[in-house]
DNA sequence: GCGTCCGATAACGCACGCGTTATCATCTAA
DNA sequence: TTAGATGATAACGCGTGCGTTATCGGACGC
């Protein structure tokens, strides 16, 4: 087998949405969670800082800071507040047909 | 006294607001509530529809419509989601410096 | 080795939005 | 006046995101 052969992560999860419905149905529930998880990584690894240090400038807490960046919770739009209060941040959702949506920029 | 010196209710608010520092925190953080209320009820009574009509639209239950269209709680994005579903709604927020807001159109 | 910091994760409780049910006063129509 | 529908609201439980604390393995420097 050639290593070009390997399929990447997203084409295995793509083939697998599209065949199991439960799943679908899952991961496209949780999508926001992990656009979320994006952006919030991609923060604080730019600026060098800990979760720790994030927590503290948030006013959340690591364990907090963990799972958000883990994708494994959909956040309150107060947690989100307080992610923008103190870092700059921001977020902006279309909330439509019955999905949550993350724009860009 | 005329009838003209009546201050109106947003007077009434927004001189308070000013003054109570206490109250100034608690009127800000439920604004975006307040928003969401008023684009429920508009919905709902340009359709001529009952809160128990628009709740089983939804998937809601009357009483969450009702503390909704009062603003007496911050909705959760899965109910926002809920309520664009089944009604074509749609919202889109901006999350910054701390507050969400909520645009219109 | 040893200490330190890292992110991940478990356990427990709390806060709060919503489900569920029931009830209430008010309004309107028959 | 009576019957039905409406919105408001109380009571209780549940789901879940977060606070809080503690711990874990792994990486790095001393």
């Amino acid at each position: 087998m050639k290593l070009s052969d390997l399929k990447t992560v997203d084409q295995l999860i793509e083939e697998r949405r599209e065949k199991d419905a439960e799943f679908r149905e899952i991961w496209d529930s949780t999508a926001f969670a992990r656009q979320v998880a994006i952006i919030v990584v991609r923060y604080r690894t730019e600026r060098g800082l800990s979760q720790r240090e994030l927590a503290r400038l948030t006013g959340l807490q690591q364990p907090a800071i963990a799972r958000l960046e883990n994708g494994e919770t959909e956040p309150r739009l107060q947690t989100l507040a307080k992610l923008t209060a103190a870092t700059g941040l921001s977020f902006h959702l279309d909330v439509v047909r019955g999905g949550v949506e993350l724009v860009p920029a």
